[in-house]
DNA sequence: CAATCGCGGACTTTATGTATCTATAATAGT
DNA sequence: ACTATTATAGATACATAAAGTCCGCGATTG
């Protein structure tokens, strides 16, 4: 069990986006630069975290992505559901509205992950970076 | 990011060994049935439990597996680290005492789900079932 | 119109999970 | 000692998903 590279990308991509000062659209070749990995892909990626709501995207010239709501609210759990998507880690014995214990366990500690990972958002850790 | 269905079928195994009466060996077919997995797959998965120390084996006729140290301390993240392995869920920046904050994060939101799962011991579970 | 840029689909490659089959080794009962 | 039973390990097959590429379309700017 691990995560994708693809959240990798997405939490820096957004790091990145939510530390920059100006709100002016950036192309995926310059964030596709900083981490490594081709354009093509990672726009890929980007356009999930467009259709979650989170940063919205310019076509044309001086085109690019730019943030979509408030600096402040962006929270890891939201990029990596974007990308992840929101199904439990654990599938069990054909659980619909499950009475297995063993199910509900594994519930409970998902969403303790998951409580810490709403609780955190990327500001707090932009703001120990300097700002460009 | 998903569990592997090993998981499920190791933590179901593990349930039916704490809560069973007897410290008898139980051999995989009887295990196998009633989860309606295959026999060898599932000796497959119980050997790494072998290997982690959580239960023991007995070849011959008549043997089998059953729990080898005490019922009241198994817990459910011992189990899913002998099947998952240890490592951690999320690669970043070729991390080795990675300074970065996004790892950080990751890391912490992830051991705030180990420690549910440290915490949570099967027999909590196997005492709300009848015994058998 | 032309250059730029995101979007979407099709595709390839690689890795991992899931599972089966078979041979081997260990043990118990006769 | 022989046989039935049972776990272990290796090879193999198959399905699925991740990771990444390629290309054409549509939208926008100048």
């Amino acid at each position: 069990m691990k995560y994708s590279k693809a959240t990798n990308y997405a939490l820096h991509t957004m790091m990145y986006l939510v530390a920059s000062e100006t709100n002016k659209p950036v192309g995926v070749q310059q964030l596709a630069d900083k981490q490594d990995v081709s354009p093509t892909y990672l726009s890929k990626i980007l356009t999930k975290l467009v259709k979650a709501g989170l940063i919205e995207s310019a076509s044309g010239a001086g085109g690019g992505y730019r943030l979509k709501g408030r600096r402040e609210d962006v929270s890891f759990l939201e990029i990596i559901h974007a990308v992840e998507g929101t199904a439990s880690l654990f599938d069990c014995c054909g659980n619909t509205h499950s009475q297995c214990a063993i199910h509900r366990v594994m519930l409970a500690s998902e969403e303790a992950m998951e409580q810490k990972l709403r609780d955190t958002k990327m500001i707090e850790l932009a703001d120990a970076l300097p700002r460009k």
